[in-house]
DNA sequence: GACGATCCGGAACCTTGTTCCGTATCGTCT
DNA sequence: AGACGATACGGAACAAGGTTCCGGATCGTC
């Protein structure tokens, strides 16, 4: 263990110019998805950063890679918000209300972001697998909660949850007589089902 | 009246190729869908169908009219079994949960039929209108029967119902963690609400 | 200043959708 | 039967987007 570089050992740091157009796909690509969606032409990102589209496949393999980069930070925040409110709200259901609150709104309102989730496109599948693989463990953690509070009937899936509040999140552009948060709402009262509030009811 | 035509008076009956064409491009369709998706390259249907591409477009210009023609039947049968179950239930509710079953069995059935509703690409488009258009009526009709019997918490759209029925029936191909049934049942009893069942309750 | 490692740009190729028109076929009329 | 106009056919051609690839420019170091 020689211990020179940040990793391993790549033998030399990156060049100037390469993290120059990394920062500036990144800003590029950020301005085009709020702009035409995360489904936007590669060849547009690159155009808006003055780019060679072999410089945006060389910066980011991957769709998925571009769309993380740009809102991976809030995904994160995302996933650490679900902790948080446990801990500060007044019970689980509250906080798993709140965080479901947070997720969807996250969702519909990043331009095509829930429809490229729900698709099963090559190149948003990986983009598919990263919200899941990072936000399911939260949920479960909620919905455990929920659960022993009483607050939640038992027995439901926190992958399947997950999925059906993406999946109930798409196409809520171009329809102006839809809105997600109806049937979201919808869910996860459903999601109480039988069991009663074990406090209050007339 | 000369009582000559099928209808007004197209001075010449369809030619027998264009008839035998269009029943081959049916069968062809129906087979493709099957093994590839409501998706499937419109090539794909032409080969298959042993015919031009100009062909399959003339007699079916959209995506949507093949699908029509393909699947329109059994949508229909969907539309005709909401009165009848309504009739025949022993509640509205229970016709409700019927009609949802069979709704979802349709969607889930057809190879891809679900991600296309739920996407927004062009020729797609007028496909999730023409689901929408047919089957939301009967919906309602259901909803407010149930709504009446004060089995279902009142002020749900149909329109938004059926949306999101059809968005959790997304992706459940390719993904055998998830199963739609399970959200839709979820969904159905957020639906119920606090609305508690007027009759037996143990 | 020179030289090799790195990185860039965009031409080129693939897939799929859609249009268009020269040509083949059909049905009818003589 | 033969001819003729209406129909219908086939597939070339064009557009859009994704992805690959490599000659050449640029950077960092010696």
């Amino acid at each position: 263990m020689t211990g020179q570089g940040p990793a391993a050992s790549p033998r030399r740091a990156r060049r100037s110019d390469a993290q120059r157009n990394e920062q500036r796909l990144l800003e590029a690509a950020a301005a085009v998805f709020v702009a035409s969606g995360v489904d936007a032409p590669i060849r547009e990102i690159a155009a808006e950063a003055g780019v060679g589209l072999g410089t945006i496949y060389r910066h980011f393999p991957t769709r998925t890679d571009l769309v993380v980069a740009v809102y991976g930070h809030q995904v994160e925040a995302c996933a650490a918000a679900g902790p948080r409110l446990l801990a500060e709200a007044a019970s689980p259901l509250d906080a798993l209300l709140a965080w479901v609150d947070r997720f969807v709104d996250f969702l519909i309102t990043k331009h095509g972001l829930a429809d490229a989730l729900g698709s099963d496109d090559t190149g948003f599948r990986q983009l598919h697998a990263y919200f899941l693989e990072r936000l399911v463990p939260v949920c479960a953690e909620l919905l455990e909660a929920t659960e022993r509070a009483g607050q939640t009937t038992p027995g439901v899936d926190a992958y399947e949850l997950m999925r059906g509040i993406g999946n109930l999140c798409i196409g809520h552009e171009s329809d102006t007589r839809y809105d997600p948060r109806h049937m979201v709402g919808l869910l996860i009262r459903g999601l109480r089902g039988t069991a009663a509030a074990p406090t209050a009811n007339p």
